[in-house]
DNA sequence: CTCTCGTCTTGACAGCGTCAAGATAGAAGA
DNA sequence: TCTTCTATCTTGACGCTGTCAAGACGAGAG
């Protein structure tokens, strides 16, 4: 409804754009598992073969969705930290974000991080990878008031461990796994259990150029 | 090999075991994603619908397979803590065994934690979860000298910072995510950064009865 | 007006999960 | 010993999938 330009003719105008948003409502409603090209050229209007043209396979398709996502996640720690000066905050304010997103959009968030079904060798997902990661390392950086110093030792393992930390959480929240811990799960609990979770974050803790 | 009994008549004797093994083999071969029953089917060189006779669908296959998995993570990090009796060293080796876990078997983790695909409500599978969860909460209470208090507020959190830190330092290992980080991705690289990383894991920094 | 080329369709193929129906063989009962 | 029963496994079919080859279409260039 109300799309740019709603030409039925044999040339779409901008199939690509159409399979795309497409190919996200498949990926939300039936998970990276029941993800299906021909469902996705269905809701584009077009055959089952049209996807192809634009996409390769549906590695292509799958692929071009995860830079989107990428892209969606490096949105939301922006959001998060947005207006934040404490270094310290402002990055527990980046793992909050990072976990907004897990739960906003759980299928993007899954498919971001799936190893198969992916072309890692893409330049445009390899890219918006990159920025994602960047966003963790300049916040890191910050709160361990390490400038611009080579990315090792105890300076990578805070990192790391920062990252470890938000993923972890997302994963096992997605993964249904925490109601072995919370036998509530209301959103307020886990709100709750997250900020005293993120709070474990301390970059400044130890020397991080050791 | 070497099977119990080679017998080919029309009754197997144990298809369901040999089922099992065929699928662990596919797994590990294909991932979850590439995973077939008809493949299964023919390395146990039976028919393509006696597996259904045994585990219904494939999400039965995959969810008994899943059941075997934890039983494998659990035994994984009782044999990580083993001999270890100092309850911080002791909560840090599971740690250790969660990821290695993680490394030896990565088509089991990705399936073990994958929400799809599995039957949630199975209770072998909940059984065997279960025992895994069990083990990293005991080794918290230990640590944090918590005995058998109730577990929520800080105790809680320390449970499910440890719980993140290795599920998600894991998780990033096997998406290749920790590449962005870490240029040289030699073993001992790898070891040395969950080392730090496992550091972090410090349950009696608070007070963990608050 | 014609040609060309990128875009999309049609049709086919093998592989998949699942279901229904039938074949088999070991065990249980006469 | 012979029969019957029942769990186990096979066969065949269905609609679905991704992918490929060939052809139809249409807009823009010459």
């Amino acid at each position: 409804m109300a799309r740019k330009t709603e030409a039925a003719g044999y040339h779409h105008g901008d199939l690509r754009r159409a399979l795309l948003d497409a190919a996200e409502l498949v990926l939300a409603e039936r998970g990276v598992a029941g993800f299906t090209l021909r469902e996705c050229a269905r809701r584009a209007g077009v055959s089952h073969a049209a996807p192809a043209h634009h996409f390769g396979d549906v590695t292509g398709l799958l692929t071009a969705l995860a830079a989107l996502g990428f892209a969606t996640l490096t949105a939301s720690m922006r959001e998060a930290r947005e207006g934040i000066e404490d270094p310290r905050e402002r990055l527990r304010a980046i793992g909050r974000g990072y976990v907004t997103f897990a739960q906003r959009y759980p299928e993007r968030f899954r498919l971001v991080f799936n190893w198969h079904r992916l072309n890692h060798d893409d330049p445009a997902l390899h890219e918006a990878g990159e920025a994602a990661f960047a966003e963790l390392e300049s916040a890191i950086r910050l709160a361990a008031g390490a400038g611009d110093a080579p990315l090792e030792g105890e300076l990578l393992a805070e990192l790391v461990h920062a990252w470890s930390v938000v993923h972890g959480f997302a994963h096992l929240l997605l993964a249904g796994q925490l109601d072995h811990a919370i036998p509530d799960q209301g959103e307020a609990h886990i709100v709750a259990l997250l900020e005293r979770v993120v709070s474990r974050i301390e970059p400044s803790r130890r020397d991080p150029t050791a």
